[in-house]
DNA sequence: GCCCAGGCCTTTC
DNA sequence: GAAAGGCATGGG
């Protein structure tokens, strides 16, 4: 267990922005899973406390990016003058880009595309609840999100079971890839050659390689999806269509600050419109 | 019944 | 290389 300030954190907005998909509300704060491991993380007043065993410490704070100035990171989002921009990051102020597991983050938005998130969250548990290790941690049981030698075990007919419907075939076939390659030879790529891997995967295009890298792999992204897309047009009075081109364009502009700001647009434009 | 969801694949032009 | 259909499923 540990505790920290969370002036530049805030749990419930960096759980629900849409980078994890394993939380649930629990006690006064939420229960997260994250790979193998389970916290209990909740704010009173001004202070934030993780609850997790102490030899787990570190871990946690990796997850959540504690040790990061993200102070200087709205600084520079504001610095843009862009009206909606200064907005989203004074809004999205206590979001953290999670660092989570690479297989997880592969698996997980495969799932996501054109999908809504209740859905994923649920076709995401139930693969844990299939397929992980079933422990417990403050007398909840949870489970690990499964090896992918366990999970290249499942066959087509188990994910269109638990409802992945057209992306069955995808999540075989990655989790197989995964499997037999494994992802450490994907580390050591720099970003432009793993963004090229990662299109080789049934089911990962422009945007879901984009969620990987940043999510999965900690480095600068501009995922463009349809809510991206949309305030695109109507806040920055864009005119590309193209996805690659959105993202390049983005990606021009905000450089090595891309991934954060991403996620105050995205949070905030889908905040205001749901 | 419609339309949409943190899109991608395949086919066609 | 761009544009259009199709795709499983559940929520609104």
């Amino acid at each position: 267990m540990f505790t920290f300030p969370s002036v530049y954190f805030n749990a419930k907005d960096t759980l629900e922005c849409g980078q994890t998909f394993r939380f649930e509300p629990f006690e006064n704060g939420f229960f997260v899973t994250a790979w193998d491991k389970a916290c209990y993380i909740f704010t009173c007043g001004a202070t934030t406390t993780i609850e997790c065993p102490d030899e787990e410490n570190d871990y946690w704070k990796n997850y959540f990016d504690l040790e990061t100035d993200y102070s200087k990171i709205v600084e520079r989002a504001k610095g843009y003058d862009v009206e909606f921009l200064t907005l989203s990051a004074e809004s999205g102020k206590g979001v953290r880009i999670l660092k989570q597991r690479e297989e997880e983050m592969i698996i997980s938005f495969i799932v996501s595309q054109n999908n809504n998130i209740p859905r994923i969250k649920k076709i995401l548990n139930a693969i844990c609840q299939n397929l992980g290790e079933k422990k417990s941690f403050l007398g909840r049981e949870y489970y690990t999100f499964p090896t992918m030698e366990k999970l290249a075990g499942a066959d087509e007919s188990f994910f269109s079971s638990i409802g992945a419907g057209y992306r069955a075939k995808y999540l075989v076939f990655a989790a197989r890839k995964l499997r037999d390659e494994g992802v450490e030879r994907l580390k050591e790529l720099d970003t432009a050659a793993l963004k090229t891997e990662l299109l080789k995967f049934l089911g990962i295009g422009e945007k879901v390689a984009n969620c990987i890298i940043l999510f999965g792999f900690s480095r600068p992204a501009f995922p463009v999806d349809t809510w991206i897309e949309k305030l695109y047009r109507e806040n920055f009075g864009g005119t590309l269509t193209d996805r690659g081109a959105i993202t390049r364009f983005f990606e021009d502009k905000f450089g090595a600050d891309s991934g954060y700001i991403q996620q105050y647009l995205f949070y905030y434009k889908r905040s205001k419109e749901n």
